[in-house]
DNA sequence: TCCATTTACATGTAGTTACATTTATTGTAT
DNA sequence: ATACAATAAATGTAACTACATGTAAATGGA
């Protein structure tokens, strides 16, 4: 009787059940990882990988280029844009260049190489997605995404009273 | 006038804005990026990357946790998952032992310091999180990554048509 | 029983990513 | 003008991940 509708202790393996069921941060990593194969096989013609024609795309969307800005709407570290943007340039499909007027800027775009390259990857990416869309909707992906565009780290963390954690 | 409510011509850079816009893939990764960024900042104190995190979640909460069934539910690669446990087992938070019935498989669980470690991220986490749900729906996170299920390469890829490529 | 096949895991190698630090350039206050 | 701070990118290092391959054990048909 005492029990009434109380909530069942907690233990340690239901807490962690609910990790695994509930936890956005896990979830996102594990439909991305299982997105990111199915893309992967997909495109294998295309000899690119997602990473890389996701970057491509980025490059030829882009009005400003520079690298720091690409990370920002990437979601990338500086750091490693730069590196794959180098692994991109060594591969000839990209070109990276010293900008006049701030000589510490650097601006990208495609070369001939790297557009023809995305240019015969579209299509292939069209009917791969089309396929993808049978087993979820892009568009709830998308609307994920966008939420999380307020999540950047660095100016706007709202919820920065982690101090209170120790 | 001949152009009537003709679709607009596709270049390419309009077409890398799709990929850029509606890509589930590079999207989700994005998504993916910035949410682990975010609970990796919030989770700081506790020691353990999300990735450890998860996995130390998954190891409790298993009943079958042979390396393979774990990699299985984990959407990760056999041999991806038997190093991050040796890892986790080179910190002493994992026990990893050879199944008696069958020496090829190798059964996991928590050590004492693993289960207390977890125990002690879990309530660290469930701030982090409701954090996070100020910004997203985990429900929409568990419902993509639910629907990521049936995409599990190996045994029932229906779009198996990438041979028509070329 | 014996051998070929399959299964389970480990290892070599490489791509993607991040953090910390360094280098070069620009901006600013004296 | 000079010195100090801020900004942009590159580099050192390491974690996470996957593919290809290797090794050991189990399984199944001859």
């Amino acid at each position: 009787m005492t029990q009434g509708n109380r909530p069942p202790p907690r233990t340690l393996v239901s807490d962690a059940r609910d990790v695994v069921e509930h936890c956005a941060g896990t979830n996102v990593r594990l439909a991305a990882r299982r997105i990111t194969q199915f893309l992967e096989t997909e495109m294998r013609a295309t000899d690119l990988s997602i990473a890389q024609f996701g970057l491509m795309a980025h490059v030829a969307a882009a009005k400003d280029d520079t690298i720091g800005g690409l990370a920002e709407r990437m979601g990338l570290e500086q750091s490693t844009l730069s590196r794959n943007l180098r692994a991109l340039e060594s591969a000839g499909l990209v070109e990276i260049a010293i900008v006049e007027k701030d000589l510490r800027k650097r601006a990208v775009w495609l070369t001939e190489t790297g557009a023809r390259r995305l240019a015969a990857a579209i299509p292939v990416w069209k009917r791969a997605h089309d396929a993808l869309s049978a087993f979820l909707d892009p568009n709830a992906v998308q609307q994920l995404t966008a939420a999380t565009a307020e999540l950047t780290v660095g100016s706007n963390r709202p919820t920065a009273r982690s101090s209170s954690l120790r």
